[in-house]
DNA sequence: AACTGTTTGTTGAAAATCCAACACGGTGTC
DNA sequence: GACACCGTGTTGGATTTTCAACAAACAGTT
C-alpha cells in the first residue's frame, strides 16, 4: 500500500508540500506556479513532475494526507470519562487546533476549495459511524439531515478558526454539539 | 577559489553542520559520533564521508565558515559618525549578537577548543590592520602585546556570552575598548 | 499582428545520494 | 581470553535528483 520512501523522496515530497502551503497562506491556487513553488522548496522543477502531475495534483495529495492523518486520529484514543458524543467533536476540535496553520490556509476563502468537501465526508462517515446507534429511520433521510448538520458546524469550526480560536475546544464541542443534537432532534 | 555547489551538496553540508551544532550544545566533540550526526540530519552515512573525513574536520569546516563569514562582515559598512576604534570593537560584538547560539555553543567550555584560537587570530589580524596607524615600535613587541590584549578582551566577550548578553553591543563596544587602550597605553 | 517575456511539460546525460554489505578496531562483560 | 556489541571507514550498484536545453502555450505590449 504505502509504497517505500528513501530519503530523498521523502525530503523532496515533504518541501514540495510546505512550498504551496505556504504559498496558500498569500494567494489562492490559481495564482500559484509550478515553478515559484519549487524555488521556494529549492527543488529542481523537473523533479516535480516526477512527483506530481501538477499543482492542483500537489494540493490533492497534500488533503489526502491530512484526512488520512485525521481519521487515524479520530479513531484514537478516547476519553475515558466524557459522554460519547461530545469526544467526537471535542477530538476533532482538537485536531484541528494541534494543525492550526494548516487548516487557516486551507480553509480560507478560495485558497483551496476542495479541502472543505473532504473534511464534510471525512467528518460525516466518522459521525455517521459513532454517532448514538438508535436511528431506526430511513437511511436516506438521516444521511441529507446530517448534511445538513455537518455542513453547519464545519462552517462554525471555520469561524471559530477566524476568531483564532479564542474559545477552548473542550468548551466549543459542548456548543457544537449542542447545535448537532438539536438538529439531529428534527428526527424524533 | 569557491567550487560550484550543486543543491544537493548545498543541502546535504548544511543539514550536517546544523546537526553537529545541535549536539555540540549538548556535549564534547569527543563524545560524538559520526553516525549520531547523520542520523540527526537524515543522511546517509556513507554520503558524510564524501563530504568529510571525520567529525573533527566537519567542525573545523564550520569554524572556517564562521571566521570567513565574520571577517567579511568586519570589512563591511562602517558607522560614518562613530570613533574609528570602537566601530571595530562594536561590529564585532554586533556580529557576535547575530550568531549568538553558535558562538555560546562553540565557546562553551570544551566543546570546541579550537574555535577561541581561531577567533584569537581573526580578531588580532582584523586589530592589527586597523588600530590607529602609529605603532613606530618593533613589529614583534607589538604582536605580543596585542595577544594579551585581545586574549583578555575574548574572554570578556565569552563572559558577556554566559551573561546572556545583557548589555548592548555599544555599551560593550565602549568598555572594552577601554580595556584595550589601556592596554595598549603601555607602549607609550 | 508581431514581439517579448514567462510558464509549462519533457528529455538525456551527469552528478549526488542512498542502501546494504563488508572487514576492522575498540570496549565492555562473562 | 572469548564473547557480543558498536562505531568506523570503504565499496559497488541502484535510485534519485540535478542541470541545461527544448518546443509549445500563454499573456501582455506596442
Amino acid at each position: 500500500m504505502s509504497e517505500k520512501l528513501d530519503r530523498r523522496k521523502k525530503y523532496t515530497r515533504k518541501v514540495l508540500k510546505e512550498g504551496l502551503i505556504t504559498l496558500l497562506a498569500q494567494k489562492p491556487i490559481s495564482d500559484i506556479t509550478v515553478k515559484e513553488i519549487c524555488e521556494l522548496a529549492d527543488i529542481n522543477r523537473s523533479t516535480f513532475y516526477t512527483h506530481y502531475n501538477d499543482h492542483y495534483d500537489l494540493l490533492s495529495k497534500i488533503e489526502e494526507e491530512i484526512t488520512e492523518d485525521m481519521n487515524e486520529y479520530l479513531n484514537s484514543y478516547n476519553y475515558p470519562a466524557e459522554e460519547e458524543s461530545i469526544q467526537m467533536t471535542r477530538k476533532i476540535l482538537e485536531y484541528v487546533i494541534e494543525n492550526k496553520f494548516m487548516f487557516q490556509t486551507l480553509l480560507k476563502k478560495d485558497a483551496a476549495p476542495t479541502f472543505e468537501k473532504r473534511m464534510m465526508e471525512l467528518t460525516r462517515g466518522f459521525m455517521m459511524n459513532n454517532w448514538r446507534g438508535d436511528n431506526h429511520l430511513g437511511k436516506a433521510e438521516v444521511n441529507y439531515l446530517s448534511t445538513f448538520v455537518i455542513s453547519g458546524a464545519i462552517h462554525v469550526i471555520k469561524d471559530w478558526i477566524a476568531h483564532d480560536m479564542d474559545q477552548s475546544p473542550k468548551e466549543m464541542a459542548l456548543m457544537i454539539n449542542n447545535f448537532i443534537n438539536y438538529g439531529f432532534s428534527y428526527l424524533e
